[in-house]
DNA sequence: TTATTATATTACTTTTTAGCAATATGTAAA
DNA sequence: TTTACATATTGCTAAAAAGTAATATAATAA
């Protein structure tokens, strides 16, 4: 029941759905991520942790930036549930898709070192 | 994603999951709802409207009671697709399943009208 | 009609959550 | 080392959510 509920927790907030929609294009940094949302660093390191506590996503660390990947739900399968259908919800919501069409031009270089 | 975060806040809290695990074995109304749940009544009210604004049930009067069913999802393939889950997720949860057992004695005659 | 009873709504309190600014930590470059 | 910079954590505020008691509504029975 906890598990359930803490993966359904982390998909009840747009930014952290988001999130997930994004990083099914391209593993991303936390700078990354708050340029793509318009929202404070802090905000996006506390949502990134709450997707990680649910077992959706996992980071590595890349020298001085923290890249976040989809996690595959090995460990947790309420976590591997909603990725899977993840990928094909929301494919034909606006916002999502013009989010997707920015992450090209979304690049640490450019815009972090601020 | 409106729906989505909808249905996802509707599954990230407890006694709505309880309410959907014991509808898949029973139509219920809110008194035995209340009853199972040991929570007020009004408590009960406010969470079956969260769950039926979100497709997840819907209700029909019978005389002066009002009976609570799993909706189909017809209308809402998020709610299909948690409803469809649903029934396979938790059934091996002890706190679920001492719910489940306790379903057959709960009966309005007995438990409504003090 | 009036009384009874099941449920919904309202008004309120407490807890949780999302957000941010400020600060701490960890890594790499100078 | 010192500096710079990406990220995490802390401490706070505002908004949302879960809970309840009291009250309103809707249906039935008397």
């Amino acid at each position: 029941m906890k598990d359930l509920v803490k993966v359904a927790k982390a998909i009840s907030d747009p930014n952290r759905v988001k999130i997930l929609k994004m990083l099914q294009h391209k593993i991303m940094c936390v700078c990354e991520l708050k340029s793509a949302l318009n929202i404070a660093q802090p905000t996006v390191s506390k949502h990134l942790k709450i997707l990680e506590e649910a077992e959706l996503v996992y980071y590595k660390r890349d020298e001085k930036w923290v890249n976040y990947y989809l996690a595959d739900g090995s460990n947790n399968h309420y976590a591997a549930n909603i990725l899977g259908n993840l990928k094909y919800w929301l494919e034909d919501d606006r916002e999502i898709k013009e989010l997707i069409c920015k992450l090209p031009s979304i690049k640490r270089e450019d815009i972090c070192c601020q």
